[in-house]
DNA sequence: ATGCGGACCTGTTAGC
DNA sequence: TGCTAACAGGTCCGCA
């Protein structure tokens, strides 16, 4: 489920909640995540200081004076701050109890989602250490997109959804970004000009500020720090309204399938 | 090096 | 109404 936009979103609101706050005690209900949650979530993190939150691709850091807690939300996790005594429901597997009274809720009906310990730079951990450029940020370019897709016959949504090649892009935002651009879903990502990764990158930085100030996209569950849902499904042009009228031209929008995930795009305007 | 399919899970919905 | 199948915001891994 969650997106840049959606862990950002996170990461906001829980930020003024966790730093600075000491760890009293750590619950927790359901140890089988996509990972099993390592011993080092007991042993180090109560009583450790949470110093800063925060994020690369869609991993949250939380580094501690002890190290730092890892935290991947999955397709249905959620990170939420409830006051301590608030009974937890169904999927809340792990319970980071706060000194000041707070607690930070992980929740993941599907349990893909992970929290993971290290010692060391988080940035060099073996999941994290291999993500591509941040999509918000300088060094994410046309010239970049177009140097490292030459002789690649994957399809271009494919193409930015890898991880490697820039991080915290995901099937939402990826259709809303090609639909902006003008730029068919399919298309080979070695066979598109500098010029359309120009207009790639700026639809890319456009569509995921612009879900970011909505707060994230909310299909089903996701919820921010706050407990609060996303606004930017309302905002959609593509994802989700296969089947309905182009906003830009009236042609129906076309649903097919590339590497497994629903595509959604317009035949008229995308080329 | 690149690309593909399967795997990991539960919940919701569509179809019979 | 109930059963079954397909699909859902992610991404790692093993194999060709």
């Amino acid at each position: 489920m969650p997106e840049l936009p959606e862990v950002e979103t996170t990461r906001r609101g829980i930020k003024p909640h966790a730093s600075g706050q000491v760890v009293r005690q750590v619950v927790v209900r359901e140890s089988r995540l996509r990972w099993p949650v390592p011993p080092e979530i007991n042993t180090l993190l109560p009583g450790s200081r949470i110093e800063t939150v925060w994020r690369r691709g869609k991993y949250l850091l939380f580094r501690t004076g002890a190290g730092t807690l890892i935290v991947h939300l999955g397709m249905s996790g959620s990170l939420r701050v409830e006051a301590a005594g608030t009974a937890p429901k169904k999927h809340d597997h792990v319970d980071i109890c706060l000194h000041g009274g707070n607690i930070l809720r992980f929740n993941d009906a599907r349990r893909f989602g992970c929290l993971l310990w290290t010692n060391d730079d988080p940035l060099e951990h073996h999941l994290l250490s291999k993500l591509g450029p941040e999509p918000l940020q300088d060094e994410f370019t046309a010239e970049y997109l177009q140097r490292l897709s030459r002789g690649r016959k994957a399809a271009v949504k494919t193409f930015i959804m890898d991880s490697r090649v820039v991080a915290g892009i995901g099937n939402i935002y990826a259709n809303e970004a090609l639909y902006l651009a003008g730029i068919r879903p399919g298309r080979a990502a070695g066979r598109i000009s500098l010029d359309r990764y120009r207009e790639l990158v700026a639809a890319v930085r456009q569509v995921l500020s612009s879900a970011l100030e909505q707060g994230g996209t909310t299909l089903r569950d996701f919820v921010g720090g706050d407990g609060k849902p996303g606004y930017f499904r309302q905002r959609l042009k593509v994802y989700d309204h296969a089947g309905e009228p182009c906003p830009g031209c009236g042609s129906e929008l076309r649903q097919i399938r590339l590497g497994q995930r629903s595509t959604v795009y317009c035949e008229n305007c995308q080329t």
